[in-house]
DNA sequence: CTACCATATCGCATAGACACAATTCAACGA
DNA sequence: TCGTTGAATTGTGTCTATGCGATATGGTAG
């Protein structure tokens, strides 16, 4: 408990919390605990950063259906080399797309079927 | 097929698609129709940028637990209360949460089991 | 070995996201 | 009605991501 009230800084407006609980520290220190392992939100961030733009998103969507070499998604994309390249680096390091060298091509896939379902899942979410 | 020539700029390296396909010009504009329709990667894109950013994704894995009003989630993030609250802003208008008023307290929620998935799906994926 | 070509990387200018203080708004209680 | 309180909004300085030209790298063909 009072490593809980070390941790709080003056952000919480404690009273609040006060009227809110009978037991505040013990409620406190409660919401602190049950925080996720440091290493999931780190994963999740770079997941989520590097599906962050439109760009990407429309690679991806161009390699669900099928393996494509680097010169194929310039033309999907539309954009100088060294800007698709850089987006590849961004999927790729994320773990979101592999890549395979054949030759001077260089050819890419989605990594995982997981990346297909968040994709499907984020395009069903209602917004607003 | 004019049109196709019409919408590719000078980025494209038509001499490498020349030399990759057997018909250039057909397999150009197939690249060009199967892009996925407007609405959809525009939605992804709201629903990624607002996942992209830990103390969001720190609130949505308190909310995961349970519905929780806005101070204790300022205490769960230990940040100020306009800061939470903004972050709370782009969740909602993602469509990722949904809030309740209940007297002057505030109610947050996740808004639909597919944040869930998402979250899992996304932690699960291996980087590098 | 040389010329060439598909990619990767670097460097910088610019656009966008973020944190947070200050302010405004809305609901409750006295 | 007025003061208080939880939450939303706004304004701004700061930090991060992005686009893309220039350059480097590694493979291929002649």
């Amino acid at each position: 408990m009072v490593d809980a009230d070390a941790q709080i800084s003056e952000n919480v407006k404690w009273e609040t919390l006060e009227r809110l609980y009978d037991n505040p520290d013990e409620q406190i220190s409660k919401l602190l605990e049950d925080r996720p392992e440091e290493g999931t939100v780190e994963n999740e961030h770079t997941v989520f950063r590097a599906l962050a733009n439109e760009d990407r998103l429309r690679l991806l969507e161009a390699l669900r259906q099928a393996e494509r070499c680097g010169c194929e998604l310039i033309a999907i994309l539309d954009a100088p080399q060294s800007t698709v390249a850089t987006h590849l680096r961004k999927l790729r390091k994320a773990g979101l797309v592999k890549s395979r060298k054949s030759g001077k091509w260089n050819y890419y896939r989605i990594a995982d079927t997981a990346v297909m379902d968040i994709l499907d899942l984020a395009a069903s979410i209602d917004q607003e």
